[in-house]
DNA sequence: ATAAAATGTTAGATATAATTGACATATTAT
DNA sequence: ATAATATGTCAATTATATCTAACATTTTAT
């Protein structure tokens, strides 16, 4: 699995370190360093929680073919 | 956690059984019947999968939100 | 009416998401 | 230089997604 640049992009515009993110959603700082290194594949639920504090939707962040430029 | 309304009725748009839906994406029909009636929580890389067989997003079958008329 | 298919649900097992704790490197300060 | 913060990674544990297998109910046929 690759790595998730979009989700490491949105949440260096919010300033948030992985901690800051990890502590928002409720997980550990290990879990977000992993789904942002593609090392596993979370659940639905994280991922959306995930999105809401970052501003962001399921398909900006953990959906593929989403080319448009907005 | 609700029922998946969106997801059942996208199967039901494609005229696929859970278990036609549990076979295409590679899972049991129980884990799929689990999804629709929200009794947990897939992840999102079976979420992925599932939207692809039914022709959906995951802001399409997954997202909170989505009251945009596309 | 009955047979077949689809769905709901449950118990027990397995795979893996997520945790805790630790240590190393990199970055950004002072 | 060093102190602090952020990141990468790894081993061992815990929580939970998913599986297997079974049985009941509902729906759609014949």
């Amino acid at each position: 699995m690759g790595k998730n640049l979009r989700l490491k992009a949105a949440r260096a515009a919010k300033d948030m370190s992985q901690k800051d993110l990890a502590d928002a959603v409720g997980v550990t700082r290990q879990t977000i360093n992993a789904i942002e290194n593609g090392d596993y594949n979370p659940t639905i639920n994280l991922c959306i929680s995930i999105c809401k504090v970052l501003g962001k939707t399921l398909n900006d962040l953990f959906w593929e073919d989403d080319q448009s430029g907005e």
